[in-house]
DNA sequence: GACATCTTGGTGTATATACACTAAAAAAGG
DNA sequence: CCTTTTTTAGTGTATATACACCAAGATGTC
């Protein structure tokens, strides 16, 4: 029974509707080029690295294997992505399709402004600021 | 055929991965009163409110009301949450059970670790910067 | 070469999130 | 009082995320 009204604000909170409002914006950002942000993401880290299996890919993204299989499913559907592996064998060799390329193409240019828009909203100082404390958060887990 | 290869980091992504490791951090710190991060917001959320209607609460957590519908659900399923409200009306008259109460209560006190925690290892000065800009965030949508 | 272990991919399940849509109750307007 | 509009809740579907687990291919050891 001792419940405290008058708490602050949880951080935690602010970080996860930062993340959702500026996920917001790049999709809104990238719409001419007809993916997200996730998905630009995913494809842009597997044409520096195609052909590439899920887990080289995963560990690239810092995401769980099992995530990447799930978020790759809509895009080899869509024809985005293809896998040039044989049948049979077990790694599969991912890579962006001619039609993945366009929208990549496409998508980068968009991306590249959202960039800048986001730096510029922010504004120079904080936004540096802003960076480097969220990279460091990486190894918040550790402690 | 013009992608380029070697683009900065896309700040976007940074900000999920920030708002993923905080919250792993933060549900790390919450394991012992057995509930998630986001269970204690919508519990705390709730107590201050109670009983509230799944919309009057979506509106205070700045969520999509079908959102908390599913996030409600397992709350009421485990029996940290109860609904008032007679059979046949509509509005649901949420509130936290004794059970979700004594939850909140521990989860609370492990909670406010986590915040001192998540502020010093920021670091006061870049902590301060960093949750201001992050609040502006919200308008970043209606640029 | 046979067996054990590691790697890789995938599914089941769970949480978190929101848009499109439906159903039904409540409020407003006449 | 009846009709229209608004409010409220919920489901279907979709993306994003990850843990537990399974299946099967690859590798290593004896």
């Amino acid at each position: 029974m001792s419940i405290q009204q008058n708490t602050e604000q949880c951080y935690c909170i602010s970080f996860r509707r930062a993340a959702k409002a500026v996920t917001a914006y790049y999709d809104r950002m990238l719409r001419g080029a007809g993916i997200t942000v996730n998905q630009y993401s995913l494809l842009s880290n597997l044409y520096r690295s195609a052909p590439c299996s899920v887990s080289a890919l995963a560990k690239t993204m810092k995401l769980d294997r099992t995530t990447l299989v799930r978020n790759i499913k809509p895009l080899v559907e869509t024809g985005l992505l293809r896998d040039l592996a044989e049948e049979g064998g077990r790694d599969r060799q991912l890579t962006v399709s001619a039609q993945g390329l366009t929208s990549l193409e496409k998508a980068q240019k968009l991306w590249k402004k959202a960039q800048t828009g986001l730096k510029k909203y922010i504004g120079k100082n904080d936004f540096e600021t802003l960076m480097a404390v969220i990279a460091g958060l990486d190894h918040l887990e550790q402690r």
